[in-house]
DNA sequence: TATGCAACTGCAATCCCTTGCATCTATGAT
DNA sequence: ATCATAGATGCAAGGGATTGCAGTTGCATA
């Protein structure tokens, strides 16, 4: 469980600066109560400080993603969708046929991620990933 | 080893038309040598009938995915790519830092594919995927 | 061969996201 | 406290992809 304060404090570490802008933003995702999309953190961002632009929300994103404080999920809905780190690595399944979700433990990629690391030496990426298909009841 | 002719005559089986635009689009994927983009089809396709518009080259691709006679791709860097389903499933792995693609056998993802329909009931629908991390040389 | 109509296309507007650039500001040094 | 500067922001333009709609066309039927 990382504090906000512990993650601003990671971003000077690192040469970033902690900006009002940032500092809403990421406030925006850490209270979020499910994964949420740019647009929406930039409305809730505006409620505060109306002048922030929404560029300034999608490269706070990328930084967040590259210090890996924060996943980016495309849930194939044609916009992309963010979640704290501090909820847990995790992974969804995507029925394409009825819409419904269903959450999956970060472990069933594990022994993908092994082989990989195995057979090709690539060591995998897979933080926060959907997985489209049909789910049972669909079937 | 489907041919063009009869992915015809599945088109007109499933009561979709077979067009110009769409016998051009096809085309241009099936002859592609590597994975294609829209906006490279577009031009092939320019070259013999420039009145065509890039939101047929997007809805008739969109068509052919449905159809499961092509697949789609992201590899990262900002345009999907394209497939013709002819040439195989597969998958690859993309390195974040050196930018390399290494190609992958369909089978990698086969126990992921199995343990997902035991634990879940789950058919996951994985055709064309591309892996980010890190290779072998850049770790 | 001519007709009717649902399927398809082109066009323009729009959506999500990124980028270049001029301006501004957080921060460390003086 | 002031200054210098690299990092960050706002703005506007642009890129890839999608969508609504009016007009066109493939094709089944007679
Ligand atoms: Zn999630
Ligand atoms: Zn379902
Ligand atoms: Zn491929
Ligand atoms: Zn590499």
């Amino acid at each position: 469980m990382v504090k906000t304060g512990e993650i601003l404090s990671k971003l000077t570490a690192q040469g970033y600066r902690i900006t009002p802008q940032r500092i809403m933003i990421l406030d925006a995702v850490e209270n979020a109560d499910d994964h949420i999309s740019a647009e929406e953190i930039f409305t809730l961002v505006c409620l505060q400080y109306p002048n922030v632009n929404i560029s300034t929300v999608y490269r706070t994103l990328e930084l967040l993603k590259q210090l890996e404080l924060v996943t980016e999920t495309d849930f194939g809905d044609g916009r992309v969708r963010y979640h704290s780190i501090k909820k847990g690595h995790h992974h969804h399944l995507v029925c394409q046929k009825c819409g419904g979700i269903i959450d999956m433990e970060e472990s069933i990629f594990t022994p993908l991620r092994e082989s990989l690391l195995k057979q090709y030496g690539f060591d995998a990426d897979i933080h926060h990933l959907a997985i489209f298909g049909t789910c049972k009841k669909c079937r």
